[in-house]
DNA sequence: GACCAATACTTAGCTTAGCTAAGCAAAATA
DNA sequence: TATTTTGCTTAGCTAAGCTAAGTATTGGTC
């Protein structure tokens, strides 16, 4: 017999049925967050973009776009936005005057912060009330989905 | 010093990075899998529509709307979508004529099959290639967020 | 039985977020 | 110097969500 982890093919009816799982998880799980915040106009890319701006430092708009995983014409806009709502300012690089990186203000570090909180708060609610093993399980969760998802 | 998950109105900082972890691996997991198959047109949203409709039978709209957690204009469109591409059908019911049923046709189910099976694949390959540690691990995480959900 | 409120859905019209294709300007290369 | 490549933008499309306002039906109330 051969041994477990060999199949490539069809990934196995368990793997799938996992990835199948998780992928509703994700689905149901944005939907109920979606627009926690209107007045702060944060919805999840612009946090999740805003976040690898104050993070990750200035950084050009390409790394940005791989950063996260989206098109660069995807990246233009959400930078215009940040920009237009003052959280986020460009910088010419000197050296090629083609890119144009971009770094939180201290505007973007507040609001990200402020917004982040009530944006994931019922999530984190949630995830408070659970027992410590299941918060303890989740993080490694969200380890190995950290790797997997590159 | 107080016993740790006593705290509620801040849900604590461990919780709260957990929640975060969460949300940011939702958002790049469907990124990644965002129209895996713009070919059969079966989106995320759509994918998730015809499942509940294939699996809970034939149900309201409203009951639609209340399994995928949005508003009854959202299940129109996606219902009228669904409908236009041959996958479901609606019944009207004999009772109430306010209200419509929706029912997958063969077609909806057999598409459902193909197509999230084509549409998870690359997160089904990747949970292969995991440890079955990490495997078990994830199934008991989605059990959890499931939970979580709702 | 006539009205009125509630319910189920639809329509209209907006926003956001993603995409491709095509363009422009600067840099790198031949 | 001419060409290609790179970094970003513009134009224009689609999908998915929303609210507000409509229609039709049901059911309750005087």
């Amino acid at each position: 017999m051969p041994r477990s982890p060999a199949r490539q093919s069809p990934p196995g009816p368990a793997a799938a049925r996992t990835a199948d799982r998780l992928h509703s998880a994700a689905i149901r799980l944005l939907r109920g967050l979606r627009m926690a915040d209107p007045a702060s106009g944060l919805s999840a890319p612009r946090l999740s973009a805003l976040s690898v701006i104050v993070f990750r430092g200035p950084l050009t708009l390409s790394a940005l776009a791989g950063a996260e995983q989206v098109r660069p014409p995807t990246i233009t806009r959400l930078v215009q936005e940040l920009e237009r709502a003052g959280l986020v300012t460009r910088l010419p690089d000197p050296n090629d005057r083609r890119v144009s990186r971009v770094r939180a203000t201290a505007k973007g570090r507040r609001v990200l912060q402020a917004g982040r909180t009530r944006r994931v708060r019922q999530l984190a609610t949630a995830v408070a009330a659970l027992p410590a093993a299941e918060q303890r399980l989740l993080r490694r969760a969200a380890d190995v989905l950290e790797r997997l998802i590159r």
